[in-house]
DNA sequence: TTAGCCTTGAGC
DNA sequence: GCTCAAGGCTAA
């Protein structure tokens, strides 16, 4: 029987949609209008909001009095679209959280998270909600009605706490070289970029009806309703919706300078709401589930039912990432391929946060070349594989032994999860979770699988239970994101709506909670319109090939781990040289950390691994709203241009500069963002256009940090540098932030699989065993790379090496 | 309302 | 038959 999803595509307006439930305390609120024709976000008092919805010439006589009021304000984040398909005559009315009055400092662990807080002027960075951008794709294809989809932006919980940054800045000087970095990189606490989504707008769509049974379970609750508009409303007071052009829609690095601007904001403003009455039938009014791009491309289209639903998100964004991940993945599989690099083991990481199910999965696909192909269709294990050497997905089997014997020893002992749940830190050596080297006769290398156990819920830190709604997440917040769609739940934010979620914190702002439940990748189409118990949804072959794509990207960056453990000596780089006290994990903790704890982001054309790291961000690599990296420039030569600064986002994130000293910034090649503009039905994907890319590749200056220019210059290999400029050029243009470690891990990947293949297709080599070949590699890699392994460890602030 | 545990059932 | 991600139940 075919399960019936909720269907976020087709909406109606309505005026109950835009009923709201009020704080519970009496506090001044706030009417978001978004006027399609004006392209602006209003606010005025909630109290008029209903009025405006039954009224609209009042609500309109408002509007023009708010513009009025705003049209001296300079253009801020400008983020959104509508959608095309919506009544632009229709002005939408959301009703955001009350508009603080008072400054109480809401996230250093007070008591009362929701308290009312004042709007900075210049919102300090946080951590802990970064809004990323997600990349918009160069495909002449995309009509208009896709590309007035939702904007694509996500935040990221990374999940840095201050302490940790503060560590970072401790012990990794280096990372910190600019003392204005250095200042922003320690947010003040409870600060916190504000989190706001995307929204579109849908119209009410013709429902198909569908046979289903479970019907009676149907909650027809039309006073309910889910005013995700709420999260529209910027932090700014008076940000402004603009309606891309149609040049920027088509032109990602155009959307891109459309929706940067002077006033830019860690917070950003979102699009149009959608409203539904719901006073839908539920037994009649099913909706054909949108057409995902799994759908499509994988075939994995259920025959789902789904009905309206009044809210609005950008789940389909994330759909849209983690379909294009796992087409990603499909297609490298086909091709052979893998991928070099990787994930680490997350178990290293007591305190990360789960996975990113496919972000270093597409870093790893940007990075394969040809010459790592046949290397890594070697190492492209599957299940069965790791299986046979002793691994097993312990995502299944919440089993986790090493194989082969090597390790730690025993079913159990080696494993991360051991170390960590014992509350010490993780072993040094073979069983820490790094690459056994144990070389079995089949020539698989043993490896520690990361134990979901041991990974922590995107949303709030706690254990992860298992996949809930599209990702991992604990029991709880998949209770709570269940609850919040089954029922259609109101939240109001009294907040900032940036009110940091964490195990302990949890409760106290629902609307920030589930806000952050979507940005990390939480499906809404998961949760059955029917509630048909069991059974399977359609997610099944993505949790499944995420679980693969995990094993296999951890897999590739032990062996790439190995390899530099093998080449420099494990003796002489011990782990507390190499990361913070605080977490006493080896190799690069913070990068490795960061990478873990990015959630799912979506993306189409950029590698997920690509979401902006918060030392990036700290270091003004990018900016945080929207994904941009800081324009400087990187010539082939390494040279850069570091422009003057305005009072840009990135000026005020810290970034380097600008590309432009005359405060009136275009970013006409900050090119970091745009609009991933997609419907639910009509997702375009560029995947098969890739001279798109290189088009635009070409013609795109480089732009990236002043480490990153610091590392290229270092080089002195040619070739080397000639790969890293290509690297970056593409990465620039994927508008993918740069991050140092990540770039030199993936250097060294490519190196190394391009040697291992190389090597393995010798005279010399082609014979032996591939245990002995290995030994053999790798002790000839150590000499060929000792150099760059000094350089990497270099600028990864090791000083011992 | 939350969150841990239980039941269910499609997919393998 | 097993897995595991759905929804359901219920004590707190």
């Amino acid at each position: 029987m075919p399960l019936n999803y909720i269907n976020f595509e087709h909406l109606q307006l309505s005026p109950s949609t835009f009923t709201t439930m009020r704080p519970s305390h009496d506090s001044v609120s706030t009417t978001t209008h978004i006027d399609m024709d004006q392209s602006r976000i209003l606010e005025v008092p909630s109290s008029s909001s209903i009025l405006n919805q039954y009224h609209p010439q009042h609500q309109q006589s408002q509007q023009q009095q708010q513009q009025q009021q705003i049209h001296h304000q300079p253009l801020p984040s400008i983020i959104n679209l509508g959608n095309s398909n919506v009544n632009r005559s229709n002005s939408i009315t959301s009703t955001p959280s009350p508009q603080p009055t008072t400054n109480n400092n809401n996230s250093s662990g007070n008591n009362n998270n929701c308290n009312v807080t004042s709007l900075p002027q210049s919102p300090p960075i946080s951590f802990q909600n970064i809004v990323v951008n997600d990349i918009s794709f160069n495909n002449p294809t995309t009509t208009e009605q896709q590309l007035t989809s939702p904007g694509h932006r996500f935040l990221i919980n990374n999940r840095l706490s201050h302490n940790d940054i503060a560590a970072i800045a401790t012990q990794h000087p280096n990372l910190f070289r600019s003392q204005q970095i250095q200042k922003e990189m320690l947010p003040p606490i409870g600060s916190g970029s504000g989190l706001e989504l995307s929204e579109m707008q849908h119209q009410h769509h013709h429902h198909q009806s569908h046979n289903h049974h479970h019907q009676q379970n149907h909650q027809k609750n039309n006073d309910l309703k889910i005013l995700q508009n709420d999260m529209i409303k910027p932090a700014n007071h008076h940000q402004v919706l603009q309606i891309t052009s149609d040049e920027s829609l088509t032109d990602p690095k155009k959307a891109l300078s459309s929706q940067m601007n002077d006033n830019c904001q860690p917070v950003f403003g979102g699009g149009g709401i959608s409203g539904n009455g719901n006073g839908n039938d539920d037994s009649d009014e099913r909706k054909k589930m949108s057409t995902s791009f799994e759908d499509n491309i994988l075939g994995l289209n259920d025959s789902a039912s789904c009905f309206s639903y009044p809210y609005i998100l950008d789940n389909e964004m994330i759909d849209a990432d983690t379909d294009t991940a796992d087409l990603a993945a499909t297609i490298a599989e086909n091709n052979g391929g893998g991928a070099s690099g990787g994930d680490c083991n997350k178990s290293l990481l007591e305190n990360s946060a789960s996975t990113s199910s496919s972000r270093n999965y597409h870093s790893l696909q940007n990075m394969r070349t040809d010459s790592i192909s046949s290397m890594d269709s070697s190492l492209d294990l599957d299940k069965s594989d790791l299986e046979k050497e002793g691994y097993q997905d312990n995502a299944s089997s919440h089993s986790h032994q090493s194989g082969s014997g090597g390790g730690g020893g025993g079913s159990n002992g080696s494993n991360l999860n051991s170390s960590s749940s014992s509350g010490g830190p993780p072993n040094n050596g073979s069983s820490n979770g790094m690459l056994n080297a144990n070389n079995s006769n089949s020539g698989y290398i043993t490896l520690i699988p990361p134990p979901v156990g041991g990974e922590l819920c995107p949303v709030c830190g706690d254990k992860v239970s298992g996949y809930h709604y599209g990702l991992l997440t604990c029991e709880s917040c998949k209770g709570f994101f269940k609850r919040t769609v089954q029922n259609k739940k109101v939240y109001t934010c009294v907040a900032e709506r940036n009110c940091h979620i964490d195990k302990t914190q949890r409760k106290r702002c629902p609307f920030c909670r589930f806000n952050k439940c979507i940005n990390v990748g939480m499906k809404l189409e998961a949760v059955r319109e029917d509630r048909m118990r069991g059974g399977r949804n359609k997610f099944g072959p993505m949790y499944k090939r995420d679980r693969a794509r995990k094993l296999q990207i951890m897999r590739q960056r032990q062996i790439a781990l190995q390899a530099i453990r093998t080449t420099i000596g494990s003796a002489d780089i011990k782990p507390g040289q190499l990361s913070p006290n605080s977490y006493q994990t080896p190799y690069n903790t913070i990068n490795i950390k960061q990478e873990i704890q990015i959630p799912q982001v979506s993306s189409l054309t950029q590698s997920p691994d690509s979401s902006p790291s918060p030392i990036a961000i700290a270091l003004g690599q990018v900016n945080p709203n929207t994904t941009s990296v800081i324009p400087t420039s990187l010539t082939g030569n390494g040279g850069v241009s570091t422009m003057g600064t305005t009072n840009t986002s990135a000026a005020s994130l810290g970034g380097i500069g600008s590309n432009s000293g005359n405060g009136n910034n275009t970013y006409e090649h900050d090119s970091s963002v745009s609009l991933q503009h997609t419907s639910n039905s009509k997702i375009c994907y560029d995947n098969t256009n890739p001279s798109s890319t290189a088009d635009s590749m070409s013609s795109e200056p480089l732009r990236v940090s002043p480490m990153i220019r610091d590392f290229v210059q270092t080089i002195d290999d040619r070739e080397w540098q000639a790969q890293l400029f290509d690297l970056l050029q593409k990465q620039s243009y994927n508008q993918v932030e740069v991050d140092l470690f990540e770039l030199m891990c993936k250097v060294l990947d490519q190196n190394l699989f391009s040697q291992v293949d190389w090597a393995r297709n010798t005279v010399f080599f082609k014979d032996l065993k591939v245990s002995t070949f290995f030994v053999l590699f790798f002790l000839t890699l150590g000499y060929t790379f000792g150099s760059k392994f000094l350089i990497i460890f270099k600028f990864g602030s090791v000083t011992s090496v």
